[in-house]
DNA sequence: GATGTCGGTCGAATCGATTCGGCGAATCGA
DNA sequence: TCGATTCGCCGAATCGATTCGACCGACATC
C-alpha cells in the first residue's frame, strides 16, 4: 500500500495525496475528504524511508548509551526513559546505540549513515573519543556531562562540584569535623569520568574553606563494595562522623556497615550526597540528599538537541542543573567527643 | 557525499561502486582497490534511508517499552539492555517506543510506517491491545510474556507458575506450613499482568498439593509498600513463617519489616522468590531465589524475532525459561512451635 | 576463423515519497 | 465580454541507493 495506490483509489494524482496529507498546498474539501476516506479504509501510512530520503531528515534521534556489560545505574536508566518520553512528545523516535569503545559499528552507523537527525551522548569522559568523532562529522549532538573543554559544545550536566560542596557545608554546619567522600569506582574515575572528578574538587574546596578534615575514597558501584569501603573507613578513621557520596549503588552497603558497627543514623552518624531520588527515599532513614534530576536532564537534552538541529550554526548552549538538597532524616548534629 | 560522487571520483559507474561495496557481483581487484581508496578518503557511507527504501528492510528492530511514568524495574531494564546488545551483535539497530495505551502515535509509527523490520513487545497483558494491533498488520513480532491465547504467537517468558511452585516445595520441605506470596501491585495484577496471575496459580497449586496453608497479597512495587505489607502480614497472620515473592522492588521493605519485628533470616523466618539476580545478591543474607534471566531473555527474543523476519510463515516458537533456584542463605528450617 | 563463454562494467529502471512548474477552469474587476 | 488572478490539480523531476539486462573484450573451442 503506497501513495500511488491511494491516488488511484481516490482518483487523483500522487502529488494531490501528498498535499492533502501534509497540507503544504491547498486541496479542495471534497477531494481531501475522499482521500482521507480511502486512507482510513486502507490503513495507509507513508513509508518512513522514502519520506526520510526525500526530506533529508529521519525524524529520529540517536542515543548513545554505555554498553550493557557495565550495568546502567538507576540514574542513567531514568535518563534514557526521559529522553525517549521527551522525544515521543514531539513525535520523534529514538535509536539506541550501546557503545563505549572508539570503533563501534553501531556508533558509526549512527553518526555517518544519516540514520538520525541528531545524537545525545551519555556518560561523557573528560577526554572522549566519541565527542571527537562527532565533531568531525557535521551531525548535531548534545552531551550529558562535560568534556574537559566544554565551551564549544552543547551539554546538560549536574553541578556535582557545587552540590557536594553544599553537602559538606551542611554537615559542617551541624558540627561535623571529619567527613568522608565516597566516590564512584576507581576505574571510572581513572578513566576521566567527570562527576567523579568534579565531586572530588568540590569536596576538597569546601573542606578547605571550612578548615575541617576530609578524606575521599573510590568504591565500586554495588552494595558489597559500599559495605567493605565503609567498614574499612570506620576502622582506619574512627573520628569520621559523616559520609557524603555520589555512589548510589553503594548506599545499601554503607547502611549495613553502619548498622553492623552499631552506629545509628542520624544520631551517631550522618549520611548525605547526590543520588537519584528513588535511592534517597529507599534509604533508612530517608536520605538528606540532592536528588539528581534525571527526568529534567532528559527533556532538557532533547530540547537543546532540537535547537541545534533547527539552527546548526547557533552558539552552543549549556544547562548546569543544581537541584536543592532535600532535607530528610539522615543527617544530624555531630556526636560530641 | 553520495554514491554518484564516489563513482565520479573513482572513474566508474554507480552500479560498480555498489557491487564493490556489497560484493553481490564480481569486481576486478584493481577497480575495487581504487573505489575503496576513494571511500576511505572521503569517509563515505551509504545513506540508510535510500538503502532501506530500495531493499525494503530497515535493519532496525522496534522495542516497545512501558511508558516512563511507570518506572521500569531492574529486570525490565536489564532486558532492554540485553535486547540492544543482542541486536548490535548482528548489526541491527533498536528503535524504542514507550507505549502503553491503545492509541499511541509512537507505537503506530513503529508498526505501520515500515520503520522497523520487526517488533519486540515488553510487559504483555493477558489481553493486550498492542498484540491485537500487531496481528492486524503483517509485521513480524515477538512478545516478552504470554497473552491468554499464546499458541499462535512467538514469545519468550519466565515460567513463574512453575518457579513459585518450586519455591513453595522448597519451603515445605524445610517444614514450613504457613507461607505467604507477595505479588506485584494490585493494579498490575488487575490489569491482567501474566506473571502475577501465573505466580498465584503456581502458588495455589503447590500449596494444595502439599496440603499446607498459604495466603497471597498484592503489594506496590517499592520498598515502603513492601514494609507495610509485611508488617500487616505479620500482625494478621502470626503463624506465617516464610514468604515467597516475585516483587523485587518490595524486598528491601520486607527485610526492614522483618528486622523491626525482631525476626532473623533464616533462623526465624525464610524468604525466597523469583527476582533479578542483582536483588537476590543485595539481600541480606543473600536470597535463595530463582534468578530471572533477563539477559538470556533479551537475546532469545532477538533470536526468535530474526527467525520470524527471515521466515514469516513459519510456525510460532516459544521459549519458556525456568532457571534453577539458586540456594543462598535466606531460607532455613521452619521455627518449631 | 567463426562461435561460444565468461568476467567486468555500464545504463536505466526502481523503491515511495515530496515538490516545483505549469495548465485548465472558475472568479473577479472594469 | 475580456484579460488578470486565483484555485485546484497534474506531470515530471528528485532524493540515493540496488539490481537487472545488456554490452564488450578476452579467451577457449571446434
Amino acid at each position: 500500500m503506497n501513495i500511488g495506490e491511494i491516488a488511484r483509489l481516490a482518483g487523483v494524482s500522487r502529488s494531490t495525496v501528498s498535499y492533502a496529507l501534509t497540507g503544504r498546498r491547498a486541496v479542495s474539501d471534497k477531494t481531501r475528504k475522499r482521500i482521507e476516506r480511502v486512507i482510513a479504509e486502507s490503513g495507509y501510512r507513508p513509508n518512513a524511508s522514502a519520506r526520510a530520503l526525500k526530506e533529508g531528515r529521519t525524524r529520529t534521534l540517536g542515543l548513545v548509551i554505555p554498553p550493557a556489560s557495565r550495568a546502567l545505574t538507576d540514574m542513567q536508566l531514568g535518563f534514557v526513559a526521559s529522553v525517549v518520553e521527551a522525544a515521543a512528545r514531539v513525535d520523534l523516535d529514538v535509536l539506541l546505540s550501546p557503545s563505549g569503545g572508539d570503533h563501534d559499528r553501531s556508533f558509526e552507523r549512527l553518526v555517518t549513515g544519516q540514520r538520525v537527525d541528531g545524537v545525545i551522548v551519555m556518560e561523557i569522559r573528560l577526554e572522549d573519543a566519541r565527542v571527537a568523532r562527532l565533531q568531525q562529522t557535521r551531525i548535531p549532538f548534545v552531551t550529558i556531562g562535560r568534556t574537559a573543554q566544554p565551551d564549544s559544545l552543547s551539554w546538560v550536566d549536574v553541578d556535582y562540584a557545587h552540590l557536594i560542596g553544599r553537602c559538606v557545608h551542611h554537615l559542617a554546619d551541624l558540627g561535623h569535623r571529619h567527613i568522608a567522600l565516597i566516590n564512584r569506582s576507581q576505574e571510572l574515575v581513572a578513566s576521566g569520568y567527570g562527576p567523579g572528578h568534579r565531586a572530588l574538587a568540590g569536596f576538597t574546596e569546601a573542606i578547605t574553606e571550612r578548615g575541617i578534615s576530609g578524606m575521599s575514597l573510590c568504591c565500586a558501584d554495588d552494595a558489597p563494595a559500599g559495605h567493605a569501603a565503609t567498614r574499612r573507613l570506620l576502622a582506619e578513621h574512627p573520628d569520621v562522623t559523616a559520609i557524603a557520596t555520589i555512589n548510589e549503588a553503594a548506599l545499601r552497603g554503607v547502611q549495613r556497615a553502619l548498622d553492623n558497627a552499631g552506629l545509628r543514623i542520624p544520631r551517631d552518624f550522618s549520611v548525605t550526597g547526590v543520588v537519584a531520588q528513588h535511592w534517597a527515599e529507599d534509604f533508612h532513614p530517608p536520605l538528606t540528599a540532592a536528588d539528581v534530576p534525571a527526568h529534567d536532564m532528559g527533556s532538557r537534552a532533547v530540547e537543546l538537541l532540537l535547537e541545534r538541529i533547527a539552527e546548526p550554526e547557533s552558539a552552543a548552549r549549556h544547562v548546569l542543573l543544581s537541584p536543592p538538597i532535600a532535607l530528610r532524616s539522615s543527617t544530624g548534629p555531630a556526636r560530641s567527643g
